[in-house]
DNA sequence: CATATTTTGTTTCTTTGTCAACAAAATTAA
DNA sequence: TTAATTTTGTTGACAAAGAAACAAAATATG
């Protein structure tokens, strides 16, 4: 296996591992919401104003899946729709009380999760953690080019 | 953000954008076939002999995902299922002449995905690279320990 | 300004996955 | 060995996201 390979396995183990841990906490602890659900009350409650476009640009998902999943919570009355004088096309959310709740429960469980996790940046060397880092974010960047060169050159 | 968010969310996003990097290649070189489908071939390809259970493990999806993927895999004529004389509760898959292919095919990608992004590697620092994979590891141990606990504690 | 084009959000249909209930086989316990 | 328990795979109901088609609004172009 090339030193690529093992990086992207890696990586994606990691992810899958952290997603089971964090599930089996949430059915007991949000048990009345879905995952996306709280997923989505979570990006709303970071990025306040964000229309449906943005919602899905930060989420990496389609735009209808957004339009589906706010419709739902609003239905929920965890968020509220809202649009602007100057833009009668562009629709915004916020989060309700209700949904204000959920926002800081799950932000909880995400303190929660560091601390389980914190060891592992604790024994590492800081150097490490700072390269590790570093890397991510080059290659990153570099996938951003790459997504940017394949939007114009098809 | 602290360090630890900021190192989830490069993760995160990295992942992302990876997924829809090769989500655009996969529609048009393997436009016959779904992507979990090619993703269930790959698995095969690489675990030959493996029951659904393992497979399940392995992809970390439920048994039933499996079954049924399985089933479509054979339908299609692109797997074929079978069993052993002294465990007959148990079921294995192979790759037919067809699937193995399609699993050709991917790999063929994959490398091609590789040398996309070999240039990350390249001009990185080799110390830095083997300080990410080894902190990759150590927070992947960590995670499966975590698993372990829960599996038990609960 | 008027028209063409693009952007935005919604909806329908399809794909993919989970969960829970189940039957058959294997394993453990009595 | 027989009975209880666990493991394995399958199925049906349902949840979530993608793709494509669409209408309304905004923007660009002539």
């Amino acid at each position: 296996m090339t030193t690529q390979q093992q990086f992207y396995k890696s990586l994606k183990t990691l992810l899958d591992k952290m997603q089971l841990l964090d599930q089996a906490e949430m059915q007991t602890k949000l048990a009345d919401f879905k995952p996306a659900e709280v997923h989505t009350i979570q990006y709303i409650g970071q990025h306040i104003g964000a229309n449906v476009t943005a919602i899905a640009a930060g989420m990496y998902v389609t735009r209808g899946a957004v339009s589906k999943m706010t419709k739902r919570l609003i239905r929920r009355e965890l968020i509220e729709k809202y649009q602007s004088a100057e833009n009668k096309k562009e629709v915004y959310f916020r989060l309700t009380a209700a949904g204000q709740k959920v926002y800081e429960q799950h932000e909880a469980m995400d303190r929660q999760h560091d601390k389980r996790d914190q060891v592992v940046f604790d024994s590492a060397d800081p150097k490490q953690i700072a390269g590790t880092l570093q890397f991510l974010q080059a290659y990153n960047d570099h996938l951003d080019h790459e997504l940017q060169r394949t939007k114009q050159g098809d």
